[in-house]
DNA sequence: CCTTATTGTAAAATGACTTTACGAAATAAA
DNA sequence: TTTATTTCGTAAAGTCATTTTACAATAAGG
């Protein structure tokens, strides 16, 4: 059986997928988290929250940032960015604010934003334990630490990368 | 320091993720294995080959597999996918062919797809001895097994989830 | 057979961008 | 300091992927 017939194929339950596929795995895992995160922020009362704004809501979350640095490290052009920006502005979940000295704007989580940021963790940190146990917190770590690890790697390799 | 503080802070070089964030992790990975496949097709020639083109050429790649059936298992709406398949079938990558009896049409990866597919697996086995040799193979090994395991309880949790 | 649900498309609307553009500000060069 | 160049923030228009609305053609169920 090729590799091709080996991917062509519908899935079978109980199906074992080969080596080389983790691209699938990875994807499926971290599609799984991310809608997790997006009912979690969704149950706890920001319905206006919408999915492309995981663009700003990621790590690392912006903290008296300027726009066109947000963009960068984002991987955004800095009219996407200011978009979705204002977009979260009218929303309430983020503030431009000058900070000392009557520099530019920068951008800030407001307290709302702030309470969806300590949603997204509360969800990850149940998520966390959840998988720890089920999986084995010894195993799981390995996970975690294999992760770190490629990240880091993946980021050096990848200049100016973050989000 | 709290949680909120940690995650908000811009990522020093040598800075260190506390737990709850394998989110980020998991997204970081997946994006790079995401955009090395990406350029693996173009350094191949299918340079028309567009981003949005994954969600059919992921898997469980088509196979004789029904657009209705497509849309709902890579859960996008009928026309949608129709839209791309429309597309890839221009461009040469998949054909709408009626099978045995005078069925309706179902979706296959034609001649030219499967290089596509061929060129994805070897850009993935290519990435995983990479990262094997990087991190070890028997953490690797955990690594990858951990995945599987995530990526299962994630389907059988989320019925009909697949891509 | 008739009724009901499912299918494949088409057309229009929406959302999330990118491209083009430009004046205002900051930086560097002279 | 003045000038030149780059970077910045935004606006406006265009593009692309996707959804919504719609409908006629099948297929499936009773």
């Amino acid at each position: 059986m090729s590799i091709f017939d080996e991917l062509t194929k519908q899935p079978n339950t109980s199906e074992e997928l080969q080596p080389p596929f983790f691209g699938a795995l990875l994807r499926i895992v971290w599609q799984d988290v991310r809608s997790r995160m997006y009912k979690a922020i969704h149950d706890a009362g920001f319905a206006d929250f919408q999915d492309a704004h995981f663009a700003v809501f990621s790590y690392p979350l912006p903290d008296g940032i300027r726009p066109s640095e947000l963009a960068r490290q984002k991987k955004m052009s800095r009219q996407a960015i200011n978009y979705l920006i204002t977009q979260l502005e009218e929303l309430g979940y983020v503030e431009r604010r000058a900070s000392e000295g009557s520099d530019r704007r920068l951008i800030y989580l407001s307290a709302r934003g702030q309470e969806i940021a300590e949603t997204i963790f509360t969800c990850l940190r149940r998520l966390h334990a959840e998988w720890a146990e089920e999986i084995g917190h010894e195993r799981f770590d390995v996970f975690l630490d294999v992760l770190k690890q490629l990240s880091l790697k993946v980021q050096e390799s990848t200049p100016e990368a973050s989000p």
